[in-house]
DNA sequence: TCTACCAAACGAACTAGTTCGTTTTGATAC
DNA sequence: GTATCAAAACGAACTAGTTCGTTTGGTAGA
């Protein structure tokens, strides 16, 4: 943004370290807490950071939620960028990066529940996000991997919901343990796998 | 409770209709905003009733949204419970509940995301719920009309991830219109369907 | 000196929960 | 019909605590 203007000799040196520090912190903060349980003190104590370090960096707490969340929608979109043939895999894929980071969903979650309204950034990186995602399919449709009788933007909503399924089930999500277990994580894995290669291959009929 | 030992006539009359608006404006309100964001006075005004009146039949605010939890989870249950031999429209079902009731999957995604611990009644619903599906499936899978391949929990969880994947996805969740022409959801609805009967057909190999 | 930073405090607004005096209601007694 | 009574309800004010966002005074390094 503006740490390419620098007049003079000006090493980029760190990039705002503090900055960093703060936009880390807020991320684990609105994770576990959304927009309205976070709290800025908190936020700029774990930091290790003031206040007024905070408040110059970012104006309001919704410009560092705004911030936050494009941050994890950017790293998501990456981490999972189109790869590969196989729409199965790409679940499986998915799936793993649920699993390894589970706050980018549920800053998404906090989001829609949070912020009915506002449209920033963020959401024309969803919808970049997700374009691309039906455009993926559509060609995937062409090649003939994929089933032709989806419609692509069904098949993409309805991959989300399969990878992201045991986040949003009641039962496991209110569950005590947090069943975490290696083993339960493979086998869940393999069952998104299963279940999105299911759909997509070409039925009979 | 008390309306029982009553001295002499004292009809049962209206067996609380204050309570039963606050209840009412407390379901809207947390479902719009959740536990932290909800306001008390809100509530009191939207019930048409006074905050002494509401304080005196819920004592905290968590105890009211732990009533309405619980209320939306048993209605949610009881609109759903377990009808006919087809998975696949079940989940059509709960497609359409899901649809009439927002609200429902509203406060179970707040309850998830701002009470990580609480166990309460409402938790013990949710592991009856879940116990009581999972058993239909494995007899289902006895039966043969699910693929014995399928761990019955794991079934469950894709099923209701298939469910409500429109309302989980950042895509259509975060999209300005609210997308609900009746063709969409008919044509959601069918999606729906048409992938869990791809899940549940006994497969060859 | 200038810039980045911190710790501490402050003001204003908000909010959960309480209290209090008054009013309404509905049933019974006269 | 009217007097009475108790419970349910209102509404407004109040307490006590919390939180955002700002300000102030001061330190350390380039």
């Amino acid at each position: 943004m503006d740490t390419a203007d620098l007049p003079t000799g000006a090493p980029p040196k760190d990039l705002e370290p503090t900055r960093q520090r703060i936009l880390e912190a807020a991320r684990a903060e609105f994770a576990a807490f959304g927009l309205a349980g976070a709290r800025i003190d908190r936020i700029a104590r774990n930091a290790s950071a003031s206040k007024e370090r905070l408040y110059t960096y970012y104006r309001k707490k919704e410009e560092l939620f705004s911030a936050v969340l494009e941050l994890n929608l950017t790293e998501f979109a990456a981490a999972v960028a189109h790869q590969g043939a196989d729409l199965a895999e790409f679940a499986g894929i998915l799936y793993d990066h649920s699993v390894a980071h589970p706050e980018h969903l549920r800053i998404i979650d906090w989001a829609r529940l949070e912020r009915q309204e506002a449209s920033d950034p963020p959401n024309a990186l969803v919808d970049t996000f997700h374009a691309e995602q039906v455009r993926g399919i559509l060609s995937l449709q062409a090649a003939g991997s994929v089933d032709r009788a989806w419609a692509a933007d069904h098949l993409s909503a309805l991959v989300f919901g399969i990878v992201s399924c045991w986040v949003h089930e009641p039962a496991s999500a209110f569950s005590p343990q947090p069943a975490s277990g290696g083993a339960v994580i493979a086998a869940r894995r393999a069952s998104v796998v299963r279940a999105v290669r299911r759909l997509i291959e070409p039925a009979a009929g």
